[in-house]
DNA sequence: TGCCTTATGCAACGGAAGTGCATTATTTGC
DNA sequence: GCAAATAATGCACTTCCGTTGCATAAGGCA
């Protein structure tokens, strides 16, 4: 697990136990994660402190927000080579609306927008609901 | 304004007073609102009404929920012809961060968006944050 | 060791969505 | 036209989430 620290280290966050704890959460969930879901995780913590860890995470850039349209703010570890301020490398999510859950789709780069005239595009979010694969086959 | 009456007749929905004004506010305001926004307008209303009636309108298919991604729902009235449950009348919504207006772009559709096998699109929302053409003229 | 910075935990606030229930208005059947 | 049923409204209250302030604990550095 040198892993963990040797992640927060080269993002410049120092390696606390509850930051590794969390990033390490992070890691397992292949999903998008709410603050709830941490919370509920890790029983024992205190939800501000999990609330900055998740916002220092941000921050610092090994994972983004995502609002998947549910209203509660998810957050999703980063991939290689991911810079989420460029507009490049935004992708969709899919949330889906039997499991709630919300997974990154990596896959499908979102295209180019031609917005009208004196519009400036800054951020763009592309969420798709539905029912996820795993549902499916059930 | 007998037409107000005729949109609410044409949906099923009993026109009272407080739907006729609500109404006429939204097709007045060509942005999509926010309860908040209703609420301040109708200032002696209660906002519980004020909430139903903007979800009444929702369920009877003469406006859609639109999640701007500020955390906030927002309401705008359907086009005409809108079948808002269906993927092919979906479009584009922008919001500005700096007036903090959001706008349907109707003239954009979204694309037809491949998923990975096994998902199911229920339905789909693309929101482009950055300047609108208003706040870029300033 | 002592200082300074940073992280943590507790408490509390505020906004927004939503619910329960009593009251008032409006239909509808008789 | 009246009574009963149905729907709409208004008030109070709850819950949930995000966020902040402040005091304490921990860690790094001179």
């Amino acid at each position: 697990m040198q892993n963990l620290e040797k992640i927060l280290a080269h993002n410049h966050i120092k390696p606390t136990a509850m930051r590794l704890l969390v990033l390490q959460f992070l890691l397992n969930k292949k999903v998008a994660i709410s603050l709830t879901d941490v919370e509920n995780y890790f029983d024992q913590s205190d939800r501000t402190t999990l609330y900055r860890t998740l916002n220092t995470f941000v921050a610092k850039g090994i994972s983004h927000k995502i609002d998947d349209g549910t209203g509660i703010t998810k957050y999703a570890l980063c991939e290689e080579n991911c810079h989420c301020e460029i507009n490049t490398d935004l992708h969709l999510h899919f949330h889906c609306t039997n499991c709630n859950e919300t997974v990154c789709i990596t896959d499908y780069k979102i295209p180019q927008i031609h917005l009208p005239k004196g519009y400036i595009a800054e951020n763009v979010n592309l969420v798709v609901k539905g029912i996820c694969d795993k549902c499916n086959c059930k």
